[in-house]
DNA sequence: CGGACAAGCTGA
DNA sequence: CAGCTTGTCCGG
């Protein structure tokens, strides 16, 4: 490590005998404290705040991070060595902004240090040479790409501000105008888009380092760094500007407590840095509405950049076709390539006797059974199985009531004429080579061009029982959107939706390309219910959700709501962050398993 | 979190 | 009462 570690500014030593502390966050789930250490001679120059130590606590060699320097131990206790310097780590301004993402989302300041570190230690970093100045912007602009660039242009000039672009626009042309002015932060949605952004902006003359292999460059500065939502805590010492790509995407949430949102860390790293942060969207959430100006492109250009959406009224389609529909069935005939979504896996989801016609129940608990394979009925709520039987007239024989994609392969198949290739979250990555495939909404993911990608029920998505349905749905058609090509593009392929809700926002913002359609109802609706943005939530589960929810109640903060429990669960309701976060830090938590999710999407 | 140590349970 | 489980405490 290069011997820049203590700040000139440091307090002289007035005694050789007084030695350096240092105070560290041991790695330690569970143990939400910091330890003070002494700094051997021998490390002083690599340790820093943010430096990656091991430690001895408590008798195991742990890995922790310097937090603070210089720090006054408090008395009675001995101090212990730091045991090894691992590697460099978070820069200070993260190790202070870790601090508040702990408040943010009430959880253990060590996982947001470990999202701030790189995956294998870094015992050095290259020496910058790079040439501080990045080259010119090339001419290579097509028409869209001129108002994009300027949009982003125009949007850099507020502290934090969002540009609808819809979803054919190549997020490079929003990126590279701002790379041109400085080192960038860029967080896109998913390693393949920072992996493919990476590539294309280096051949376009930008420094830039990929996450997480880049790490190292990145934390030398002067580069644009560009990562999947991990980015938003990588290391850009001379960082311009902050990009959030697909900032609606539920990719950029944490799933693991604490459940932090790369775009709101992206957003209070931007403003402690003084730069500007743009949020990148073709459906910018509601969220992101509240923060700052929504630049937009001209009506007819954004129009140009969503998909041709077809979409069939299932009140007026044969019944007996099911969820193959007419025009449906004409595109796997032509020879197209095609897409079909529907979020049900295993064969069927509901099943009814062919004899009795009675519907599929659990012989334990007498919830109704789904059919995952061939020849089993599984309760998805006990989890016991039994053969395909009839617990009343034992027959063998059920109709499939709500199919699902195993189903739906086999009937496409007969169809096509052809193999149907099946895409769920846990099929094999690789294989997505037939014509026609049918999947989960993984397949959205998996299908890099297809010329149709038809939603088998979209009411599924549309009427799922989560405050966020209607907007998890525009997002399908946005993905859709992306896979068969704007129209506006050559070669533009289809959209087609099967529904009984034509009119509904989700679907007329996507035929019209105005995710605004949607907006106005959906921010009005949570505002109704009380959903956010109107009101912030928190979700509270475990074994021990029940004392700490006690106390919480007993506390009776001001503005603070407590609703539940339902399935074990509980809500705690505020008007603000600074609200519902301040309650959270002021209750101390019972011992045992405890979840605590702030801002929960699945709700 | 996980080690240390104490208190509680069981069986010869 | 050894030998084991279960609970509580605490770390620099």
């Amino acid at each position: 490590m290069t011997p820049t570690g203590r700040s000139p500014q440091s307090p002289p030593l007035d005694t050789a005998a007084r030695q350096r502390v240092v105070r560290v966050v041991p790695d330690v789930r569970g143990l939400a404290r910091a330890f003070d250490y002494l700094v051997p001679p021998a490390l002083d120059a690599d340790v820093r705040v943010g430096t990656v130590v091991r430690i001895v606590l408590h008798g195991r060699r742990v890995r922790g991070w310097v937090v603070a320097d210089d720090v006054e131990p408090p008395p009675g206790v001995t101090l212990r060595p730091l045991a090894k310097v691992t590697g460099w780590g978070p820069t200070p301004e993260e190790v202070a902004l870790t601090e508040w993402a702990a408040w943010r989302w009430a959880g253990p300041r060590s996982s947001l240090l470990a999202a701030a570190t790189p995956e294998r230690a870094v015992p050095s970093v290259p020496v910058t040479t790079r040439p501080r100045s990045p080259s010119p912007p090339t001419a290579a602009t097509t028409t869209t790409g001129l108002a994009v660039a300027d949009v982003v242009r125009a949007a850099a000039a507020h502290p934090v501000s969002t540009v609808r672009v819809p979803p054919a626009v190549d997020p490079l042309a929003v990126v590279e105008p701002l790379c041109h002015t400085g080192p960038v932060v860029v967080v896109a949605p998913t390693h393949e888009v920072a992996a493919g952004l990476g590539v294309r902006l280096r051949r376009g003359g930008v420094p830039v380092a990929v996450l997480p292999r880049g790490w190292p460059d990145a934390r030398a500065g002067g580069v644009s760094v560009v990562g999947a939502r991990l980015a938003a805590w990588a290391p850009c010492p001379e960082a311009a500007a902050i990009v959030v790509l697909d900032e609606h995407d539920e990719a950029h949430q944490e799933e693991r407590t604490p459940t932090w949102h790369a775009r709101d860390v992206a957003v209070e790293r931007a403003r402690r840095a003084g730069v500007p942060c743009v949020l990148v969207s073709p459906m910018p959430s509601l969220e992101a509405g509240q923060m700052g100006p929504v630049h937009v492109l001209a009506r007819r250009v954004e129009r140009s950049g969503w998909p041709i959406v077809d979409v069939v009224d299932q009140r007026s389609e044969d019944p007996t076709k099911g969820l193959l529909g007419e025009r449906l069935v004409a595109a796997v005939r032509d020879g197209r390539r095609v897409v079909c979504v529907v979020n049900r896996t295993g064969r069927a989801r509901l099943v009814a006797c062919v004899g009795c016609g009675r519907v599929g129940e659990c012989e334990r608990c007498g919830a109704a059974v789904v059919q995952p394979g061939e020849g089993v009925l599984e309760c998805r709520r006990c989890g016991t199985t039994r053969p395909v039987v009839c617990l009343h007239c034992h027959r063998t024989r059920f109709k499939l009531l709500r199919r699902g994609v195993s189903r739906l392969r086999e009937e496409l198949e007969v169809l096509a004429g052809e193999p149907v290739v099946e895409i769920t979250a846990s099929t094999d990555a690789a294989q997505a080579s037939s014509r026609v495939v049918v999947g989960t909404e993984a397949a959205l993911h998996r299908v890099e061009r297809a010329d149709v990608v038809a939603f088998l029920d979209f009411d599924q998505e549309l009427l799922a029982p989560r405050y966020r349905a209607a907007t998890e749905a525009l997002t399908l058609l946005v993905r859709a959107g992306r896979v068969v090509g704007g129209r506006g593009s050559p070669g533009a392929g289809r959209v087609l939706v099967q529904t009984r809700l034509p009119q509904h926002e989700a679907i007329s913002a996507a035929v019209l390309g105005d995710p605004t359609r949607l907006d106005d109802v959906e921010r009005e609706r949570r505002a109704m219910l009380g959903f956010p943005p109107a009101k912030v939530l928190a979700e509270i589960s475990g074994p021990s959700a029940e004392t700490y929810t006690e106390r919480l109640a007993e506390a009776a903060l001001d503005g603070v709501e407590l609703l539940g429990p339902a399935d074990g669960r509980w809500l705690l309701r505020a008007p603000t962050h600074t609200v519902l976060c301040d309650a959270l830090a002021a209750v101390p938590r019972p011992p045992g398993r405890l979840r605590v999710a702030v801002d929960p999407l699945r709700v």
